[in-house]
DNA sequence: AAGATTTGCAACCGCCTTTCG
DNA sequence: CCGAAAGGCGGTTGCAAATCT
């Protein structure tokens, strides 16, 4: 019964390929082809198991293999194609013409996966972690000077999708107004803060509020966040903002504030109403319309005519048809700029049914 | 300059599925 | 149909190179 055994494993060699082992398999598969992987091992004269030849072939000696840095295009698609297959390195890898499984799950492991925990999105699940922002420099901007930075700052950030946030930002007005006191103690911090080169912010977070003294009339104006190295751009529902500053969140809505270098001149309720119902996260001027459509989040995959979840699945992995090609001026770009591209890569939109205070 | 630490990647390991006798 | 090996895949390791202190 079964197959004949396998080779045979005694004295079969390990560890690195020596160029002359190289050689030999490549000789023997130009010749004969790959063939059975039991027995290319003896005929082309390598002391080798047929895994460990066939692991080599298809990982480093292929000669369609492409080598070298990913490009971002690569990079882009490993990140959308991860976010809907997970780590199916071998199904990434059908649609990367010339790249191995192995290699995109070396570039994930080692480049990808660490630039999205550094921007607060967690690489499996592809959404913000609100565990790896640095929440401290909220907290304590918010525990030292609530007309610095309040509620609305946060519910800016992140707290539109995040019921604990919600709840933890709560908990500080309820503090503040149990305990002035706290607040008075911590004066120097206040003016830390007030010196935005004395107060070190964190690299995830660098928030500035800007324009405090904005007009009470320009007080339903919505606040745009405009650059950070979180994903931001919550969406915001003008009618459900204004209520939500009327109501349980005590603190001053800043009239006109931005979590970049630059100043957005501020949108009034009317603007969004007649604007697409999130705000835009515009990271960097020199992304281009057409990278629009990438920032947004990937549960609207589907909805995206360059790229569904049924495409994948219906096409052969041999057909390595490029996703959507619309970034390659971003070739060769600093990491740094990758980075910034990626922290922006998620877009949300809510329905429009969305009531803040269902999470209150 | 030297040692420590980090990074990048080739290769191995072990498990699961497919194939074959 | 069954059992065993091949094939395939994802996770992990080990080591050399690069970078930092």
């Amino acid at each position: 019964m079964g197959r004949a055994p396998c080779c045979d494993k005694n004295g079969l060699k390990k560890g690195p390929w020596t160029p002359e082992e190289d050689l030999k398999l490549i000789n023997y598969i130009q010749t004969h082809g790959p063939g059975n992987w039991r027995t290319l091992p003896k005929n082309a004269g390598l002391q080798r198991c047929g895994k460990s030849c066939r692991l080599r072939w298809t990982n480093y000696l292929r000669p369609d293999i492409k080598r070298g840095r990913f490009s971002f295009e690569e990079e882009e698609t490993i990140i959308q194609l991860h976010s809907i297959l997970g780590n199916k390195w071998s199904a990434i890898a059908g649609r990367l013409p010339g790249r191995t499984d192995n290699e995109i799950k070396n570039y994930w492991n080692t480049h990808i996966r660490k630039r999205l925990l550094r921007n607060g999105i967690d690489p499996v699940t592809h959404t913000p972690r609100l565990d790896l922002l640095d929440l401290s420099s909220l907290l304590s901007s918010s525990l030292c000077n609530p007309s610095l930075v309040n509620m609305a700052n946060l519910l800016k950030t992140q707290a539109l999708l995040s019921p604990e946030l919600l709840r933890l930002a709560s908990t500080i007005l309820s503090l503040k107004n149990e305990n002035p006191d706290l607040l008075s103690q911590n004066n120097l911090q206040e003016n830390q803060i007030s010196d935005p080169n004395a107060f070190p912010m964190s690299q995830s977070n660098q928030f500035q509020v800007q324009a405090q003294s904005q007009s009470q009339s320009q007080a339903q104006q919505i606040p745009v966040c405009t650059t950070s190295s979180i994903p931001c751009g919550a969406p915001v529902d003008p009618a459900q903002l204004g209520q939500a500053n009327e109501g349980d969140f005590t603190s001053n809505l800043p009239n006109n504030f931005s979590c970049s270098n630059t100043i957005v001149p501020p949108m009034t309720s009317q603007d969004l109403v007649s604007q697409p119902h999130y705000i835009q996260c515009n990271s960097s001027p020199a992304i281009p319309a057409s990278m629009e459509k990438l920032c947004h989040f990937q549960p609207n995959i589907g909805d995206d005519q360059n790229f569904g979840f049924d495409s994948i699945m219906s096409t052969p992995l041999s057909s390595s048809t490029p996703l959507n090609s619309s970034s390659t001026f971003m070739n060769g770009c600093s990491e740094e700029e990758r980075e910034s591209y990626c922290s922006n890569f998620l877009k949300f939109e809510l329905p429009e049914s969305f009531d803040i205070n269902d999470f209150m």
